[in-house]
DNA sequence: GGAAATCTTTGACTTAACGCAAATTCCTTT
DNA sequence: AAAGGAATTTGCGTTAAGTCAAAGATTTCC
């Protein structure tokens, strides 16, 4: 086994709980691709039948619409784990895209030859289960969202959450209008509108390259509940 | 174990596969709880650590807006399983309130007394999971139909889904038109003026009693479920 | 049977969100 | 440095959706 894997291994909770000699048959189990930047990994409504865990790059999980908008539902980096819903059940389409978002590598188990370990591993398969059902906080979360709070709130909550995995209180605008539009289910023009009232409240100041938050609590307010 | 229970769990996919020593065991770890017409489950945001089988009833799933909006996420009638977050994983609350719609029974099982059977009887576990991925998809269609699909859309969708569960063209008016908008988001008046723009276009029939479906292909149109 | 409560329906009005288009700025690339 | 492409910003008009209020209709409960 690959060093750098067993360590990925390791600091990825789904798998550090496994004793070396199962380690070394689930390594034996997988298979791994890389896809460069912007490719397709799998299609909404495709039979995807894997596990995966991000071994090194980036995805995004998105749903796009008839009009041509999409909405990406999560994004997933080095280290973590997420599956094709077909893995699970056979013919069940995905409910997302995935794409490579830069050059990614993933290693992926098969529904076929994984299944016989999850039912003689429960240990394993309960991890799983738990990793399955903070996935489904993060959907309800999403839904919650788009069903009660107006756009400008979800942007709220966007810097909020982006501001949680950087220190200090600017954040770099990694992110064009258009990406920030489908994180919150909106369009650029209305992103980009929004912004800017935040600005004229005070509550964020906008330069080319970063956000300032200059009142977060307010921010806080924005996101919350819309109208309590 | 009580014979109708008995019955009830052969015929439960997630309990069907059990041989009869395993099922003893888990009916052993097994409590029962009954509530009235109308009566919390439990709240948003509670810590609630149960699997549950819906014996005898009806249970509502829903979210809760600030302003007095509510949103159905789903409905489970006797024989289907479901569970609080707090099964999974401690302290993680509860995404949504359950709300018994009649009289009902469940039996419950807690996470403190399932977790090692789980964790030994990964068969059990793998077929959670399965059912897991299932409510998963669900959560993903509605999400999707409030990002993409305007009321309209939402609402012709709800009919098509009732319609599955009766035979004929003509579905009896079960839901009042404020359950009918918290089931695609929206509110009571939105509700009646598409249905009756519906009828204007000689989609459906309205009357006191029941809708009468009078062009399906017309409503799957709407529903947006035919142009991708 | 009649009163109260609930549910439905409709009109008038307000607001949030969006689409389009044009202007502007920025970033690459040569 | 100039050109081309991408991203941002803003104005303006349109539409979907929602709120409020009020009138009918239906059901429920003494």
């Amino acid at each position: 086994m690959d060093e750098v894997t067993f360590e990925l291994y390791g600091k990825t909770p789904l798998f550090s709980g496994i004793n070396p000699q199962q380690l070394d048959k689930l390594d034996s189990l997988s298979l791994v691709r890389e896809y460069p930047r912007g490719q397709w990994i799998t299609h909404y409504g495709a039979d995807w039948p894997y596990l995966f865990l991000v071994e090194e790059g980036e995805v995004t999980a998105l749903k796009e619409s008839a009009g041509g908008r999409s909405l990406v539902v999560i994004t997933l980096e080095t280290g973590e784990v997420f599956w094709g819903t077909g893995f699970f059940k056979e013919g069940m389409g995905m409910p997302v895209a995935l794409e490579a978002n830069q050059k990614t590598r993933l290693r992926l188990w098969s529904r076929e030859k994984l299944e016989p370990f999850m039912i003689s591993n429960g240990q394993f398969t309960w991890g799983l289960a738990q990793l399955m059902v903070e996935r489904m906080m993060r959907a309800s979360r999403i839904l919650e969202e788009l069903a009660f709070n107006p756009v400008a709130g979800r942007l709220a909550s966007l810097l909020l959450g982006q501001l949680e995995d950087q220190s200090g209180d600017t954040l770099a605008r990694d992110l064009t209008l258009d990406e920030m539009a489908a994180r919150i289910g909106s369009t650029r023009e209305m992103v980009c509108r929004h912004l800017y009232q935040f600005a004229d409240q005070g509550v964020i100041e906008i330069n080319r390259t970063e956000f300032k938050i200059m009142d977060q609590d307010m921010l806080k307010d924005l996101a919350g509940r819309g109208n309590p």
